[in-house]
DNA sequence: GGCGTTGTTGTGCAAGTGTATAAATAGCCC
DNA sequence: GGGCTATTTATACACTTGCACAACAACGCC
C-alpha cells in the first residue's frame, strides 16, 4: 500500500454532470436557504453555498447575476412555499365554513409550518425588509395574501351564523386572527418543545372563537 | 492661499478624548446596534461599528474580547431595553387591574415599543437563535418574564371579575394573549402606515378581552 | 510642570469575500 | 466516432474581514 497504479492524476479535475437548469437554479437556491438557515446572512457565501449543492462556486454566476439575486430568489421561493402549505388546509370540500377555519388554524400550528428551520429563515430575510425594499414588498404581499384569506374564511363562519359584518368589523377581525396565528406560530417556533403536542391550536382555536363571538361547539370540544 | 504655515502636519495622528469605560462600552454598543439595523449582521464589521462610535476599530478589542462578544451584549442591550419600557406600563399605581391590562397593551403596541428598527433588531437577532444557544437562552428568559408578567395581570383581571381561574386555564390565556400583543406588534412593525393611530391598541384589548370573557365596558369603548 | 499609566490610534497580516475569466469536459447531433 | 456548444471547473484578483501589536498621547497624580 504505496505507490502502485493511482489511475487518476494527481491534478485530476474534478468529474461533474451537467443537470437541467431548472433542477441546477433548484438545487442552489435550496442550498442557498440551508446555508441561511444555519448559518445567517453572514455565513451564506458563495462557497458554502456551492459546496453544500454539489457544485463549485463559480457555477453560481452561471445560473444567477450576483449573489444578491440568488438571495432574492430564495427569499421568493421560501415564501411561496409558505404560503402554499397555508392555503393548502383551506381547500376542504364540504366542511362547514367553521370547520375549514379550525383546519387552517390547526395546520398552521403544527408541523412543517411551525418549524424552526423555516422560522430562522423567515426572521433573517424579514429583519431586512427595513433596508430592502425588494424584500419588504415581497413581504407585504405574502403577508396582504393571507390576511386575504382569513378574511374571506371570516366572512364565510359569520354568514353561516346569520350575522352580517361590515366591512370596517371584517377588517379589524382579520388583523386579529392574523395575529394569533403568527403570534403562536413564533411561540411554537421557538419553544416547541414547552408546548404538548396540539395545545398551540387549541389555543389559537379557542381565542379566535372566542374573537369571533362564536358559542362553543361540543364538536370542537375534546375532552 | 497656497503654501504658508499649516500647523498640522500631514500625517497628524488623530486627536481623541478618553472616556469612561463604561460610556465607551456603551457607545459602542449602541453603535453595534444601529449598524446591525441598518445592514444586518453581515454589515455590521468592526469598521463600520467603530465609525459609528467615532473611534477606530482597534479599540473594540479593548472593550471586547472579539466581535461575537460585543454582538452578545448588544442584544442583551436590546432585550433589557425593550422588557424594561414594556414593564414598565404595568407599574401604575391606583388603577384597576383591568385598567392596568390595557394600558400595558396599549404600551406595546404603540411607539416607541412599535418601532421598524427595533423589529429589524429583533429579527436579525431571533433568526440565529435556533444555531446560538447564547441568543437562544437569552430569548427564553425574556419571552418567560413576559409571559409571567402577562400571567400575573390576567389572574388579578380575573380575580376582580371574581372568578377562579385555575393554572392550566391561566396559562393558556397567558399563551394566547402574548400570541395576540406579538403578533399585532409584528404587523404594526412591518406595516404600520396601513393601521391609523391607535388602531393596533384598541384591536388588541379588544380581542384580549373577548379571550378574557369580559363583558365590554363603556369606559374602554370610545366611540 | 513632568511623568507614568493606559486608553486610543494606526498599521500590518492572513484568511475569506464576490466576481471575472480562461481552460476543460460532458453530452448532444450528425 | 468526431466535433460543437454550453455547462462546469479552476484560478486569479481586488477588496474586506477580524485580529495582533507597536507607537502614541490624554489625563491623573505628584
Amino acid at each position: 500500500m504505496s505507490d502502485a497504479a493511482d489511475p487518476a492524476p494527481m491534478n485530476a479535475r474534478r468529474k461533474f454532470r451537467r443537470e437541467g437548469e431548472e433542477r441546477r437554479r433548484q438545487d442552489l437556491i435550496d442550498a442557498t436557504l440551508d446555508s441561511v438557515a444555519e448559518h445567517g446572512l453572514q455565513g451564506a457565501t458563495v462557497r458554502t453555498i456551492a459546496l453544500r449543492a454539489g457544485v463549485t462556486a463559480g457555477l453560481i454566476r452561471h445560473y444567477f447575476p450576483g449573489k444578491e439575486d440568488l438571495l432574492h430568489e430564495a427569499y421568493a421561493a421560501l415564501m411561496g412555499r409558505m404560503t402554499e402549505q397555508a392555503k393548502a388546509a383551506l381547500l376542504m370540500e364540504d366542511a362547514s365554513p367553521r370547520q375549514r377555519l379550525a383546519a387552517f388554524v390547526t395546520a398552521n400550528l403544527n408541523a412543517p409550518i411551525i418549524d424552526q428551520r423555516v422560522f430562522s429563515l423567515w426572521a433573517t430575510f424579514i429583519g431586512r425588509a427595513g433596508a430592502d425594499p425588494t424584500l419588504a414588498r415581497a413581504h407585504r404581499e405574502g403577508y396582504l395574501g393571507f390576511r386575504n384569506e382569513v378574511e374571506a374564511v371570516v366572512a364565510e363562519v359569520l354568514t353561516a351564523e346569520r350575522r352580517k359584518p361590515d366591512a370596517a368589523e371584517l377588517r379589524r377581525h382579520a388583523i386579529a386572527i392574523n395575529a394569533i396565528i403568527d403570534g403562536l406560530w413564533i411561540e411554537g417556533c421557538l419553544a416547541g418543545e414547552m408546548f404538548s403536542p396540539g395545545e398551540l391550536a387549541t389555543i389559537g382555536i379557542k381565542a379566535i372563537e372566542a374573537e369571533l363571538g362564536l358559542a362553543p361547539e361540543k364538536q370542537f370540544q375534546e375532552k
